[in-house]
DNA sequence: ATATATACATTCATTGGTGTATGTATAACG
DNA sequence: CGTTATACATACACCAATGAATGTATATAT
């Protein structure tokens, strides 16, 4: 066949890669073919390996396509250390919303979470999505310091664990709803659940639960 | 080769389970063959054959024997009505306690949520983690229903909204620890958020957080 | 003690997928 | 306007994995 337009190649990797996002997530990533992929771009196998090397650079470009939006979303560090609560908030309702809003971010999180093996040659994207991870916990982290040395949480605080729980919120919200969408409603959900987060962070209420006795402890390590 | 007595029977059995849950995490399942597994636990293709259908059939049985313990650690659903919020408590720890000390927990959640995808054959397992995750929420629900009726919690409290944010702050935890479990101690930390979430349920503290004003919810819809 | 079912091992045929090598028409470039 | 690099298509060789078929020695039941 001729040869492409600098542009339309350009359109072929599109296409390529929007016909992977499609069968990713059907099919499992390792449970559809090359063959399958470029069939469904209406092209041949030799299209994939003029892009890409292989299957899992495709993966990575296809990854990388639909996160860059929101990693931009993440502030650079050096801003993080002065980030308020209420800029960290509305972060967090961004990756929200983007969640819910924006259908490339859906199917690559449930791809990301769902349909793919990270294993072999994907170790690295795991290595990636960990790096990002600890960037998450890192911002947070430095937002809440930044609260506590303002005075608007007190200084008992452990913040360390607190970016820990707040990542661990989200996170699990998101996962929560892309397994099950229709149980709830993401944003609403999602709002009140960050904002009653923060919020509680500041005041030291009695508690509620008597705290667990050291024999308690005792019969768990037991078991 | 001679045939075996039942006792040692099951042993080839467990043995070949075994195997299954080292390679499955270490290579990813669809990324480890059947001889890999035979040949790990010093058997054949033929004798994983004999006891389980398929590659499938083995992944289940490994799952099960790993998840079942933890799943009589959740009350029948009508006990749930009657779970009080230290009860509710309880489970949620034993299921950290057990996802931090059990080695196997530990291994087969790694799997779960790292080694496999789930397309295919692996549909149905999909469907039974989403049917837990539902019977977790309803749990969740009902003591916090319970606990409303008994005056502990305010009768304001959105309880769906809380079942799912209790259920996503655990679930997070615990795949943030997998993938990370030297960045913090998911025992402690864990304990504390679901206290924190617990108590922080009860009082209703002025927001510290000015709410999201409508040109802001705007700003986001059209961005 | 004999028969039968058991618990595997061995062998075989088939296949789907990968990587590479090669072909080729044309866009881009000087 | 000729040359070259481009953007694929086509063809080929290769392999690893599966499932089924068959073999077989022995535990177990009667």
């Amino acid at each position: 066949m001729a040869k492409k337009t600098k542009q339309e190649a350009q359109e072929t990797r599109t296409s390529l890669i929007d016909a992977a996002e499609q069968l990713f997530q059907q099919r499992g990533v390792s449970r559809c073919s090359l063959q399958d992929i470029a069939q469904a771009a209406g092209v041949t196998r030799g299209a994939i390996y003029w892009h890409f090397k292989d299957k899992t650079e495709l993966f990575k470009a296809m990854m990388e396509r639909a996160t860059m939006p929101l990693e931009e979303g993440m502030a650079a560090p050096e801003a993080a250390l002065q980030l308020s609560l209420a800029e960290l908030r509305w972060g967090w309702i961004n990756v929200l919303h983007s969640t819910v809003n924006n259908e490339r971010t859906r199917r690559v999180f449930d791809i990301a979470i769902h349909r793919v093996e990270y294993s072999g040659e994907m170790q690295g994207l795991q290595e990636r999505k960990l790096t990002s991870l600890r960037a998450w916990r890192q911002q947070n982290q430095a937002a809440f310091a930044h609260a506590v040395s303002l005075g608007q949480l007190p200084a008992s605080l452990n913040i360390a664990a607190a970016a820990v729980a707040l990542v661990a919120l989200v996170d699990g919200l998101i996962h929560q709803w892309i397994m099950d969408p229709q149980a709830f409603d993401l944003m609403a959900v999602g709002q009140a659940s960050v904002e009653g987060f923060l919020n509680n962070l500041a005041n030291k209420a009695p508690p509620l639960l008597p705290v667990l006795t050291d024999e308690e402890r005792l019969r768990l390590s037991r078991a």
